[in-house]
RNA sequence: GCGCGGAUGCCCGAGUGGCCUAAGGGAGCGGCCUGCAAAGCCGUGAUUCGCGGGUUCAAAUCCCGCUCCGCGCUCCA
């Protein structure tokens, strides 16, 4: 079983399941005003490998991550563009899956929309007034988070340590409030805003009361994983968990966040203009790249995304198609079972995909060798093992030749006849002009192949 | 100020006390292969892990202090 750092704990220990033979995981998804940015990838990327890996090892997973389609930046933006804010959030979701199709991560199980549940959001603040955990005021109804007692378990600092905080910024929320550090579960609409009725007014849910009650929802009690981005950690996450608290529930067993991406070297800017957007990115470079240089990180390790390090995943990758490409014909073969259990071993402790990276490209080399030497047997269980985990990791790797114009193929034919005649100043001269149209021309051991530079 | 996490070769990065005279990838250089290339393979590259102390038979890994960097410290991700 998978062994993974918990936020909560500050320890690396056994992901503890609650049905043996199942997971559940809920993954803090997107609030959709904006498009998906490089942090946002690596998130998905992230998640998307810990899933695959735990369902290949043979576990059910049920994975579950929301939509945030009301949410203040929604109506902010909604506002500021004069639109309605659902058009917003419709589009903004289609592109959000868009990006998430271009990088290759699975949809989840389940994606609940925070507008679906507000009824079931009502309910809870409900019960939590009933508790006297929470109050109303005259802009909303908060949580008292003096009611609860490990309150900042995740943040890792006192409640006074947390309001009496760094600098001069200004608290947000009514002068009403108990306690600075009391937070919105619902907000009374202004006039204009998207409402839906409650006891207290027409408003709609805080951010914080939509993830839990959709998590505990789907998932139920004890549900075995909460996971996100390192930023949600405090506020959201600590929130999610106080509501959970103030209600006697049991919440999430362990907490998951991933490091941030860094945004370095100014070239990279230049090259694409917003360095933030992930379908920019994917047009400006192999989605799979990105995904690589995730991959080759460990996932609470900060990353640092530039020109050079994408340039140096998609070099990589191109040596893994290359491979791809040449072990396309070996027979089928069994993975080696020694080395997928190594595999096991790897990810499982701490879900460590450099470490993985690093066996499929020793698995690559291995592979090659023994084609060099003409060991198609064990070239063969190389390959397959590879492939695994290749496949686990969500690389695919592209082994397809691609279609050659017969112009192309004609001036390849014609070289091809003129080396064989060792006239090789032709040969040369007609390679040249290949090249210049953007065709290489390689001399495997099975003959001359073409392909785009 | 408080809290969390960083600092490893030319670059990205792994490294959870002895298998570390420190993975893997990229770039470079040398070699093999090739008519020449390409692809592939082999070799090469930090005696050293921000700095200074300490613990230990043994530290990149633990402890203390310092210097830089990132992030969080309220309804904002």
């Amino acid at each position: 079983m998978i062994r993974l750092y918990d936020t909560a704990r500050q320890e690396v220990r056994l992901l503890q399941l609650r049905d043996p033979g199942k997971v559940s995981i809920y993954v803090c998804g997107p609030t959709v005003y904006a498009p998906p940015h490089m942090g946002h990838g690596r998130m998905a990327l992230v998640y998307d490998s810990l899933r695959r890996y735990l369902v290949w090892s043979g576990l059910e997973v049920t994975f579950v991550s929301n939509i945030t389609d009301i949410e203040d930046k929604i109506i902010q933006r909604a506002e500021e563009e004069g639109r309605d804010w659902r058009e917003i959030t419709d589009k903004c979701e289609k592109i959000w899956f868009r990006a998430m199709d271009r990088i290759n991560v699975q949809r989840p199980d389940l994606v609940p929309h925070a507008t679906e549940y507000v009824d079931a959001m009502v309910e809870l603040i409900a019960d939590l007034m009933r508790k006297d955990a929470a109050y109303s005021t005259s802009d909303g109804v908060y949580l008292s988070v003096a009611s609860v007692g490990d309150y900042g378990l995740l943040a890792h600092q006192s409640l006074d340590d947390l309001v009496e905080g760094g600098g001069d910024r200004t608290l947000v929320g009514s002068a009403e409030k108990r306690h600075p550090g009391d937070f919105a579960l619902w907000k009374l609409a202004k006039p204009g805003e998207p409402s839906w009725p409650s006891p207290w007014g027409e408003g709609r849910p805080g951010w914080h009361t939509e993830c839990v009650v959709m998590s505990l929802d789907l998932l139920g009690e004890g549900f075995d994983l909460h996971a996100g981005g390192l930023d949600l950690c405090f506020p959201h996450h600590e929130n999610e968990r106080a509501q959970a608290v103030a209600m006697g529930y049991t919440f999430a067993q362990h907490w998951m966040h991933n490091g941030f991406v860094e945004l370095g070297g100014e070239k990279m800017s230049k090259a694409l203009g917003n360095t933030m957007n992930l379908l920019d990115l994917t047009d400006a470079y192999d989605p799979r790249a990105y995904r690589l240089l995730v991959l080759q990180a460990h996932y609470r390790s900060p990353i640092e995304v530039t020109e050079g390090t994408l340039v140096a995943a998609g070099a990589a990758l191109d040596r893994l198609d290359a491979f791809a490409r040449r072990s396309a014909s070996l027979p089928a073969a069994p993975a080696s079972t020694g080395l997928l259990a190594q595999f096991t071993e790897t990810m499982d402790n701490d879900l460590d995909t450099s470490g993985a990276v690093d066996l499929l490209f020793r698995q690559v080399r291995e592979a090659n060798t023994a084609l060099d030497a003409g060991d198609t047997d064990r070239a063969a269980v190389a390959a397959a093992t590879a492939g695994v985990i290749a496949e686990v990791l969500g690389l695919v790797l592209d082994s397809s030749e691609e279609v050659v114009p017969a112009d192309v193929q004609a001036l390849a034919d014609e070289r091809h006849a003129a080396r064989n005649a060792r006239d090789f100043a032709t040969a040369d001269r007609l390679r040249d002009e290949l090249a210049g149209a953007g065709w290489l021309v390689e001399d495997s051991a099975e003959g001359p192949i073409v392909r785009r530079a």
